[in-house]
DNA sequence: CCCAAAAGCTAAATCGATTTATTTAGTGCA
DNA sequence: TGCACTAAATAAATCGATTTAGCTTTTGGG
């Protein structure tokens, strides 16, 4: 009771008091969690579960989360699925049953089940990046469709009115959001019928997405929009392979951050993912869920993505 | 005793076995890993404490211990010391409180007090990428001194005798031994007096890396060495702004690896830090000192760099 | 001087699993 | 029939902290 300061409360003796904290220092004694985490229900530590730890987005997720929960006094227990069902399923499992407070994942997107059960139970769990749509699982995620249409908007903006698209096949609701986001923005804007859109193949991206390129050059594009960071890297290469020039010549974008857009020059434009906002709110509606105050208020938030103009 | 295979080492009768293990299926009994770890003195979590998650070299560190401690039953607690010596004595704190079975960091350099103790009082504990030099600690790390030793001589066997190197002003271990091995190497090999070298500020290590190229080209040198990834990275930047072609004109490496070196062109040839390996040493020392059958064998593990010869 | 109430401690129950001790039932052999 | 021994099940102890209950000693007021 003195060591975690309800010696008042509990009425011990200011004398025994110290006596008490003088003995714990001197022994140095430190109570071990594991006892306490065990009576209290509760370890102070949530669980992250990412497809991939390597992925710069998902390590500034970590590394967020990290900061902030431990200001608040928790600890975060790392999981990387490494885009594998399976092991999706046990880490989740493995989490629970460590009693971890809360969890915050970006899953596979095929562990409905499992984790449609965990929330249904009462178990704090938050989605990010990825979402199971039609349920009423808690999600953050960033606003993709907004964000194409945002940087579409931007390059029409500049004049630039034949843009094209590279995605890839991966089956993942951000993905759809943001090529949905263009064609709708795209056939809105200028009524074209001709989306200039093209998929490749996450396996073999790096040489598609040159071809892809090579393509739409093709096809007189003015401008790129490129799905995520590592098709745009590919992207930049070709291009500067090809001798184009831009962004006089041709104007680009990615839907996704990296460190190497603000080094190169020209640098390239981009959509923040805003990783520090998502985890800010997950980690308040983890928050107040598990301190019980958490009542079925918005399921969803969506953050609204951050252009950031470059050259 | 029969959910943990222990039926029959205790003569449980089958019958009553099938029960058990019938009647946990039924109402979904999952052992409270809490309770668990208390009587057993054991979590089967480890802990990992790096400087900053978002970095490539740390998140791929990260990467491969989960996957290769999952797959041995171990779960990983994720600390980022932000290279604050507080919040890295914090953690260390925190982790053994927690009770995890070992930690593996990479440390700020100024804590040896509190993980000496820790080594000392039997926690295993291992260093990875930056040691304590002249302590018994556990350590693991790719040796530097050579790493940039491969790399003058590599540059030498190109024809290319003038080298020069770009390093940061860190207070690191492994940067020392960078440097050290550059102009060992360099006074060996060609007995020159001028070394070529230059070392920036970290917090403003893009501009003055770009200044350093400035002097370094003004020198004539034919080739330069960069001490990290993010050096090589702004050194890319400035010879292309300054026009110079590699490796026609200058010959350039990276100590460290980055993904874009291997995806813009011409490809930068580079050290690998040699994640892996790194994680497997680590994690088999640690394992093997939890295991109990860890003696005093060699404290200090050197993993040899691996020079990857681009363009 | 007595009693109620507060002050201050000490003892016990609890969390949920693991391990060891104890009890009961059953078997084999002299 | 009886004894030793095994099989099988039940009971208890343990890990270390938190919380509640219970006990003893003071204190204050009539």
């Amino acid at each position: 009771m003195v060591l975690n300061g309800k010696g008042d409360l509990h009425k011990i003796n200011p004398d025994t008091q110290e006596r008490i904290i003088e003995l714990a220092k001197k022994y140095n004694y430190r109570p071990n969690l594991i006892a306490r985490n065990l009576i209290k229900g509760r370890t102070m530590t949530l669980g992250l579960i990412v497809p991939n730890i390597r992925d710069s987005f998902y390590s500034t997720i970590a590394y967020y989360l990290e900061n902030k929960s431990s200001e608040k006094g928790y600890k975060v227990l790392l999981g990387s699925s490494r885009e594998d069902d399976k092991k999706e399923v046990d880490l989740l499992q493995t989490f629970e049953d460590q009693r971890v407070d809360g969890i915050m994942i970006a899953s596979t997107q095929h562990n409905l089940p499992a984790i449609q059960r965990m929330h249904d139970e009462g178990f704090p769990i938050v989605l990010f990046d990825r979402n199971y749509p039609g349920t009423n699982l808690p999600a953050v995620h960033i606003d993709n469709f907004e964000g194409v249409s945002t940087l579409v908007k931007h390059m029409h903006s500049l004049g630039r009115l034949n843009v094209g698209y590279i995605g890839v096949d991966l089956d993942l609701t951000p993905l759809y959001d943001r090529q949905k986001g263009y064609s709708k923005t795209v056939t809105e804007l200028s009524g074209r019928e001709k989306l200039n859109m093209k998929i490749v193949s996450y396996k073999n991206h790096g040489e598609e997405c040159a071809k892809a390129i090579d393509e739409l050059i093709d096809q007189h594009v003015d401008a790129i929009i490129f799905e995520t960071h590592y098709l745009a890297l590919h992207g930049v290469r070709r291009i500067n392979e090809l001798g184009i020039k831009y962004p006089e010549d041709l104007s680009i974008a990615s839907f996704g951050d990296h460190e190497v857009f603000s080094i190169f020059k020209p640098h390239v434009t981009a959509i923040n993912l805003q990783a520090e906002n998502i985890v800010e709110s997950a980690l308040d509606m983890l928050l107040s869920r598990i301190e019980g105050k958490g009542t079925a208020e918005n399921h969803t938030v969506v953050i609204s993505p951050l252009l950031l103009v470059r050259d």
